[in-house]
DNA sequence: GCCGTTTTCGGCCCGACTGTTTTCAGTCG
């Protein structure tokens, strides 16, 4: 026999939660579980009742079901069980660890939103899609995200956004401490990376067993993995894993840059260095002469002739060249960023106000924001219809008004419809100061399809940039097929602008193709993708993106000058 | 999909609870 029976029992179970759903009448997904649940029950040695072809005498069990056990006892597979599974998206069936989400819920979500993912239920809770489906509202939207957080504690890979903020409280903690001297974040967070698996603390102490005691013994900790001399291993109550290096002071740069890594970065360098006679390790330089001392990361970079690397661009992708040679980026900075981009209002599917958007952006001490909400084929997102997007103008104007050193500039994010044309007819479109494009909807199509729709709305007159260009959405949605290359190759031909979306679920231009739009000289837009004002904030994490991209200053339009971009604008 | 029979279709377990509703649908156990 090729199944036991408790794969029995599992497999009936399944198929009774895929027909619940399938929206499949329910009382035929019971009669499977209760199947399940009879089988269960049986004393009697399953083998034996299937070789003596007495499956029927189980209650619960006729014809349709003791064919299909029999099918899987004697192959170990089952074609309708295999035909069921692959007509339900695997993460319908993750959706059901939900609480509060059953077959129904799930049913609508997938019906009226396109839902697939539990990442695509997260964004859309953040985007306060649920509350206007019938049979959802505000509690449900605060439950369903409730649970999403805590299935997500578990989950082994972390957007750079969720790990960041505890990994930093954990630093300022460890600085607080008399018997560590230095301390720094290491690993893919330090380099920005934008998924990270755990967190890599780096400490120099000289009373390394007190540290370690005093680091396991901290309220956040869950569970304590490892504990050795020169690193503990705890895993975090909100489910990350952590560690924590230990060195002594004069190991402590050397250290640094190889916790920092990455891994690639790391061997290309001990190459370098062995090619100079050189041996590198965690622990320090090794020349023939004697050792080689270095008080800080710079110091070793020095040793090998190099100037310093900011940890996100060490990923060996041309960084050790370009140093060698003296052309390493001068990377974009914060206090670069003039304006924003990409935000949403009330109007459309964001939470707050034009005016304390503008009131939020001036705080930050920006000179200028471009408004952008979605437009009318967006309807799941409370797009923008034809009187709203005067309304808006009316706002806008009334507050540009009363200001001349800050501006608002007109835009929409236009949905591109599934053959290549914007959402607006030109005329409403040539009221905005900018237009972003945006693919939302039909995802599916062949890479040809798809880019040939994306240049199409790139080469519309009133198409300022593109958004999100690749559509994914970070441990949670692939990207929709596109040839990128011939999308930046174009943008970079008629002068259109790449958004680099900041949203840290998305990151979308993806960093590694950054390179190559700043040599095809392709303007790129850092833009928040805000919903409400906390997601003006963003920008740091698009920044982060920007800087491992490799992009400078020059790269960015919202780098220029409030004068500059009014120009860039009215030049279409 | 199973069962049972008033034998070939019609019924199949249900109450508490919650969050939506405005009289109830969906989830959970």
């Amino acid at each position: 026999m090729k199944a036991t029976k408790n794969e029995v029992i599992r497999i009936l179970d399944q198929i009774a939660v895929l027909l619940e759903l399938k929206g499949e009448n329910p009382f035929k997904s019971r009669a499977y579980e209760s199947a399940a649940r009879n089988i269960e029950q049986t004393d009697e040695d399953f083998e034996r009742i299937i070789e003596e072809n007495r499956l029927s005498t189980i209650k619960g069990i006729g014809d349709a079901i003791s064919k299909k056990i029999r099918e899987l006892a004697e192959t170990g597979s089952l074609a309708y069980y295999e035909n069921l599974r692959a007509s339900v998206p695997e993460g319908h069936l993750e959706m059901l660890r939900i609480p509060g989400l059953g077959p129904k819920k799930i049913r609508t979500l997938h019906e009226k939103l396109g839902i697939e993912e539990i990442g695509e239920l997260e964004y859309a809770c953040h985007e306060n899609r649920l509350v206007d489906l019938s049979g959802f509202g505000e509690k449900t939207q605060k439950k369903i995200l409730a649970g999403i957080e805590h299935l997500k504690r578990y989950r082994e890979k972390r957007l750079y956004a969720e790990a960041i903020e505890e990994a930093e409280a954990l630093l300022a903690l460890i600085l607080q401490r008399p018997e560590a001297t230095e301390a720094s974040l290491a690993g893919s967070l330090r380099r920005r990376c934008e998924i990270v698996k755990d967190i890599d603390l780096l400490a120099a102490s000289a009373q390394p067993q007190t540290l370690a005691e005093w680091f396991t013994a901290l309220p956040q900790v869950e569970s304590v993995t490892a504990r050795g001399e020169t690193k503990v291993s705890i895993v975090l109550k909100s489910g990350i894993n952590a560690d924590l290096r230990i060195v002594k002071a004069g190991e402590y740069p050397y250290a640094l840059h190889h916790f920092t890594g990455s891994r690639e970065h790391n061997t290309a360098m001990r190459g370098r260095a062995k090619r100079m006679g050189i041996k590198m390790n965690e622990y320090g330089l090794y020349a023939p002469e004697g050792n080689i001392a270095c008080k800080s990361e710079a110091e070793v970079f020095a040793a090998l002739g190099l100037p310093f690397i900011p940890p996100e661009l060490r990923e060996d992708m041309g960084e050790i060249e370009a140093a060698e040679r003296g052309t390493l980026p001068g990377l974009i900075d914060r206090r670069d960023i003039r304006g924003l981009f990409h935000i949403h209002t009330r109007m459309s599917d964001g939470a707050d106000t034009l005016e304390a958007i503008a009131a939020e952006a001036k705080a930050m001490g920006l000179d200028y924001i471009g408004i952008s909400d979605h437009s009318q084929a967006a309807y799941y997102a409370g797009g923008l219809s034809r009187e709203d997007i005067v309304k808006q103008s009316d706002i806008i104007d009334a507050l540009n008004e009363k200001e001349s050193s800050f501006h608002i500039f007109k835009g929409i994010e236009a949905d591109i419809l599934p053959e290549g044309r914007l959402d607006y007819d030109d005329e409403t479109l040539e009221r905005f100061d900018f237009v972003i494009a945006a693919v939302h909807s039909h995802f599916g199509m062949s890479e040809g399809e798809m880019t040939n729709r994306i240049l199409k709305a790139l080469g519309n007159p009133f198409t300022t940039m593109l958004a999100h260009p690749s559509g994914r959405l970070l441990l949670a949605r692939e990207a929709y097929a596109v040839d990128l290359q011939a999308v930046i190759d174009f943008a970079a031909e008629r002068g259109k602008v790449l958004e680099i979306n900041a949203n840290p679920q998305r990151l979308d231009l993806d960093w590694r193709l950054c390179p190559y739009a700043k040599r095809r000289k392709a303007l790129i837009a850092l833009n928040p993708d805000a919903h409400n004002l906390e997601g003006l904030r963003y920008i740091e994490y698009g920044l982060h993106i920007a800087r491992k991209g490799w992009l400078e200053s020059g790269d960015c339009l919202n780098c220029l000058a409030l004068e500059e971009i009014k120009a860039f604008l009215s030049h279409g």
